[in-house]
DNA sequence: GTCTATAACCTGATAGAC
DNA sequence: GTCTATCAGGTTATAGAC
């Protein structure tokens, strides 16, 4: 909170920074928290990754519970918000549908790390860290468009809650578990900017497909 | 190995049968692996679970990551050698990828824990322990499904890779996130027999709807 | 703000008795 | 086959110097 006269200095090793260093803190534990989980992470390997030594975590952070709790927050929150501020509900739902694909996608393609770490959190701690009413959120939003394009007859059939999570489901998976499908694309980089962006058609139209009524 | 006398005996404390103890450790550990990943697995939790000490674990298996690569090949060999038997190649385009769907939803949905597992192995290992080819067996087939129904003109124009993870991911994603999402369905258990084949039953809608080619 | 110890604890793995 | 120690190594978190 000092009066920082280095107005930015976003690179490795910023020297006497504390909110530069803070950052890269969450931007290293991310990473690690993305690939191990609470439990497995070591506070030793965010701190290589930083640059900085461990002592440095627990001056910013009260522990390492803390700062996973704050890493989950940073990664959840913002991607709701902007989401939440397309105001969907005033579209048609086809329309609020692939929105709201679009931008769920390119939010994770931006950051495939959140991906896996809110799947690792769903996982070994049963959601225990998620702020509450965020997925709530998520969710209840999709099954809402859903639901209008079902009773405006744009949409099959459908049971809403099922298809809001094989929806998410279509978007998240391929980032998730791009480590376990690479063989697929021998030699082609998963996470590229041309590969995401297939992905992003691709899912876009499986969903669409999926859920428009024929006729 | 020794000529036991007691033919079956698959209850916990079982006592002194070989088989009967190490099939009890491959069970907890699966269950252990599925939450916590080979890392922040616990030996400890896989004997407290079993009914025997941690010592039994190092008598059947040389090392942890030993038994987490005999609870993976189990847990993957057998389901796919299943459906290689279907013989899906010899069966119409949109009827081989229904029963695909039918059969790898009805496995994965009898283990609920191996699709977090092999999340969890992706994610955090990098799919090193997969048995090498099993996962190029399973997007083999269903790639070559889809590739077969354009070529036929029953399928959309699609890119058969990623459907192909699109269609996985629809499949698992209810399963390995369920913990993420159960408060969709307060109240309901979303492991239970009856959401599980709701479940199945919405998947595959959406995975057809998705696919076939509207005319 | 950042570092170098170091305390206190946990966990994988083994030795040896029964 | 199974158990009771027990060791060696690793990990979180803190104390105290700069």
């Amino acid at each position: 909170m000092t009066t920082s006269h280095k107005a930015k200095q976003t690179r490795l090793s910023a020297g006497r920074d504390a909110e530069a260093t803070k950052a890269q803190i969450l931007d290293a534990a991310e990473q690690e928290f993305a690939i191990a989980g609470l439990t497995a992470a070591r506070t030793e390997a965010i701190a290589a990754q930083t640059g900085v030594t461990k002592t440095m975590i627990y001056y910013y952070f009260k522990d390492k519970e803390a700062l996973y709790q704050e890493v989950i927050n940073r990664a959840l929150i913002n991607p709701l918000n902007q989401i939440a501020q397309l105001q969907l509900e005033k579209q048609p739902p086809s329309q609020a549908l692939e929105q709201f694909a679009r931008f769920f996608l390119q939010q994770m393609s931006q950051r495939p790390n959140i991906a896996s770490m809110l799947f690792l959190e769903a996982i070994q701690n049963q959601g225990k860290y998620y702020p509450k009413a965020s997925i709530e959120q998520l969710y209840g939003m999709l099954t809402k468009i859903l639901a209008d394009g079902i009773a405006q007859g744009v949409f099959r059939s459908l049971e809403p809650r099922h298809t809001a999570v094989n929806i998410v489901g279509t978007c998240v998976f391929y980032l998730a578990a791009h480590e376990n499908i690479k063989h697929l694309w021998k030699g082609k980089r998963m996470l590229s900017k041309a590969m995401l962006e297939e992905h992003a058609e691709e899912a876009i139209n499986f969903i669409k497909a999926g859920v428009l009524l024929n006729q």
